[in-house]
DNA sequence: CTGAAAGCGCTTACAG
DNA sequence: CTGAAAGCGCTTACAG
């Protein structure tokens, strides 16, 4: 069935340590012994136990990340920069998913007992048991999307709370005076909270009423854009434009604005957040914060290997820029 | 740092043996001696080597699924459903992500080295040497979104062409004639051939021209949806419908629709396949086919834990229906 | 270039 | 209920 390093030895007549050598050390053998070897290994279809090689050398080259969920395409993104990177360096991605800070501590257990090279978190949010075991292990951690210092080891991100800032300015500057904002209220409710700052911010400078705030407590949340649109009329029937906390919920907005016959930005405008790929195609095109989620990803990934391989790393704390795409819903 | 099982036994004054029972059998273990070892584990920050103990027992209970994308929420859900039945039986779930089928091959490499219990695939497309290589190992592993028999050991999943097949010819009775398809021209292009078969067989069958084809290369194809418009038009002046691949691909369509100020369903009929969140948002509300990917996760934990602890199955292939959900768009 | 010895951190099966 | 011995499949460091 499965044979060993010793079952290929034998059938190659050499010693283990040589079939070895011709996975570690290939030029330390003889061309021909490795050829051999090699075949030989081929023909018992030998997959080398990683199990075995890592308890043995103390060191593999796995980096777990872990996420709070899959159908997030910022994290997706996030984790396919990440992947591409660690590839490139012969490192391999696992992943593992945690909907809230509590089930991260289990997962985060489960992680550690592996051993990993290192480990990727999502957002700023973990548990004391979460970053006293990583603390512990002494296993190099990276958090990303943070927008304020890591909590545990290193991080990359960026200001959230100036993004819906800076978004939100771009709204105000078209002359609009009713504004809300369309937010989440969910589990990892900080990196939402955030956004809804920087809202309430450019809105009490620029002397604006800053509470029409709609939260909504949807995961997938397009009925978010239509839900805050009913609410908030509710509350000012001037209601001129919509800060969405994510394109999902923006899209949904522009859905209700169609529903209503509303023109789109002239009657009601609305912007986005994390230039989804929907952005582009709803019409009138979503105005949206165009977040670097490869980059992000990527970024992790050289911290977490500078650190690895040379124990330290230039800085702690990256950022990776941000851009507002400006289409025609705004 | 990272304290072993020794120094958690010589901390507490027991032997190792005893730290094992503590956590493996603790029934075995005197009442006063486990609190005492668990204490002191604590408090060293001690973390169980599981490399060692898979190493050690010839076991764990690591299940590694591998998916062709992350930004792909049938796929998403399915991991949703498999990790929370795997949950529920304490196995935890790995992830990786394998582009096509030669990056699989690498990647599976790279798992079976670390000896899981055992793999969930998607789809059924995979090199040779994946095969054999699987089959070599003796893990035991499940094929899902698989419509046909499976090629390596289970399958779980249903006939996309079946699903198209329907859908086709809902769009068909509700008398119109000249539809046509917007589909995939991608890597993992078997799939979304699939579809297309069923939805020329109901053309076919209707006597209805089926060669209205437009295929798309794009992976996330909102714009998909306005292309097979844009091009099929020029191939048929009347075209009345457009069947298509994915929610996404078919929300763009109805985008272009708006765009255009065609009344849907009136001047023209669109139907998705998936049922994404998206589909019952999108106004007028897209008619899809829904399938049940948590459904299908479900199934392959199930294949698997009975696989894995009686060493048997029931049956090596499970269907998971789905159904056809009828909105506005058709 | 090749190999015999010791050990990685656990668990198994067996004594006490 | 507790523990000393052997071994899981590799790798390390060292001889030859």
């Amino acid at each position: 069935m499965k044979s060993t390093m010793a079952d290929v030895a034998a059938a190659a007549g050499v010693s283990p340590m040589t079939v070895s050598n011709c996975y570690k050390h290939p030029h330390k053998v003889h061309a021909e012994t490795r050829e051999k070897v090699l075949a030989t290994a081929a023909a018992l279809g030998y997959v080398p136990n990683l199990i075995a090689s890592s308890l043995a050398s103390g060191h593999n080259r796995t980096i777990t990340a872990v996420v709070p969920s899959l159908s997030n395409s910022s994290f997706a993104r996030t984790l396919e920069g990440l992947g591409d990177f660690l590839e490139s360096q012969r490192y391999e991605l696992l992943l593992a998913v945690a909907e809230d800070p509590q089930r991260e501590t289990q997962v985060i257990r489960g992680i550690l007992g592996r051993r990993p090279a290192g480990i990727v978190l999502t957002g700023g949010e973990h548990t004391q048991e979460t970053i006293r075991l990583i603390q512990q292990s002494g296993v190099p951690v990276v958090e990303t999307w943070l927008s304020s210092a890591p909590s545990i080891d290193m991080a990359v991100g960026f200001s959230l709370s100036d993004a819906a800032y800076d978004m939100t300015r771009l709204v105000i500057d078209k002359g609009l005076r009713h504004i809300g904002w369309a937010g989440h209220n969910l589990p990892d409710s900080q990196r939402y909270l955030q956004r809804q700052q920087g809202f309430q911010k450019a809105m009490e400078e620029a002397g604006l009423r800053s509470d029409l705030i709609h939260l909504t407590a949807e995961s997938e949340g397009f009925a978010g854009g239509r839900l805050a649109i009913e609410a908030l009329l509710k509350k000012e029937r001037r209601l001129q434009a919509l800060c969405c906390v994510t394109d999902v919920v923006a899209a949904g907005a522009l859905f209700e604005c169609a529903r209503r016959g509303w023109k789109v930005p002239a009657r009601f405008a609305v912007a986005g957040y994390g230039d989804y790929q929907i952005a582009a195609e709803v019409p009138p095109g979503l105005t949206s914060v165009k977040t670097n989620g490869a980059g992000i990803g990527r970024a992790a990934g050289e911290l977490l290997v500078q650190k690895i391989e040379t124990g330290q790393v230039d800085d702690r704390v990256r950022r990776v820029p941000y851009e507002i795409i400006v289409r025609g819903s705004v």
